[in-house]
DNA sequence: GCAGCCCTGACAGGACTGTGTCAGAGATAA
DNA sequence: TTATCTCTGACACAGTCCTGTCAGGGCTGC
């Protein structure tokens, strides 16, 4: 009921060696008999057959996977993202007329101490 | 009001070469002149200067932010990322009991078709 | 007008990724 | 027991990423 390392490779398209690599990934993680050989159950090639065809219909690598696949355990980072993104209407037009001229060091200081503030988080 | 390239990077600590290929990337991208020099205003400062805090905080790099940015814009990836995800509670001691031995074939034939189908969607 | 910015495009090198292949050692099964 | 699998670890090689640097040509401001 379960098939080895070269048997779910030629059923499910990877190389033997790539089934190492999407484990190292933390993608596919095929259980092990008691000798330490890898054993894919219907589960894993299952989720070897799809993960091969989200790579090729949205031209993604493995190590995009692998990188959602932190975001998605690491929820912290996950969020730091997400409030880098939102940090400020990401458009680019707040652009203020340019006047003014002398404000500069103003919110230059400003800047730099808010900066100082996330670092010391 | 807006700082010119150089301006911009000794005030960020980027270099002015890596403040272009942070644009390039989308992820800041500051107004332009109308001879088309790049002016970066007080958001874009803030944002390069938390950026850099992301990277150095987590260990991410710049490409997988970019490919963060790619997951906000393009949703359907971002739901066929999360739906392989969740394909199958991926603990991975979903194996039953070794008996069953000539089922092989049976859910071989079934994944074979399931795959399909996901292809041909 | 001229020194000093800025633009884009290109090449270059170091580091990392993806993938194959091999070697040495253990497991399996006819 | 012997052929055939598996394991891990390593080297290798093309390709890509990151980053610097340079060249040719426009702006800018004194």
């Amino acid at each position: 009921m379960a098939l080895t390392i070269n048997e779910a490779a030629t059923t499910t398209g990877w190389s033997p060696r790539m089934l190492r690599y999407v484990e190292q990934l933390g993608l596919v993680e095929p259980a092990r008999s008691s000798a330490g050989y890898r054993l894919y159950g219907p589960a894993q090639l299952q989720r070897l057959r799809s993960l091969r065809a989200l790579l090729e219909t949205h031209g993604v690598e493995l190590g995009d996977v692998g990188f959602a696949l932190r975001l998605r355990r690491e929820s912290e980072l996950a969020s730091a993202l997400d409030g880098w993104f939102d940090e400020i209407p990401t458009a680019p037009e707040a652009l203020e007329p340019p006047d003014l001229p002398a404000a500069d060091e103003r919110w230059l200081a400003f800047e730099q101490d808010k900066h100082q503030h996330l670092l010391n988080l």
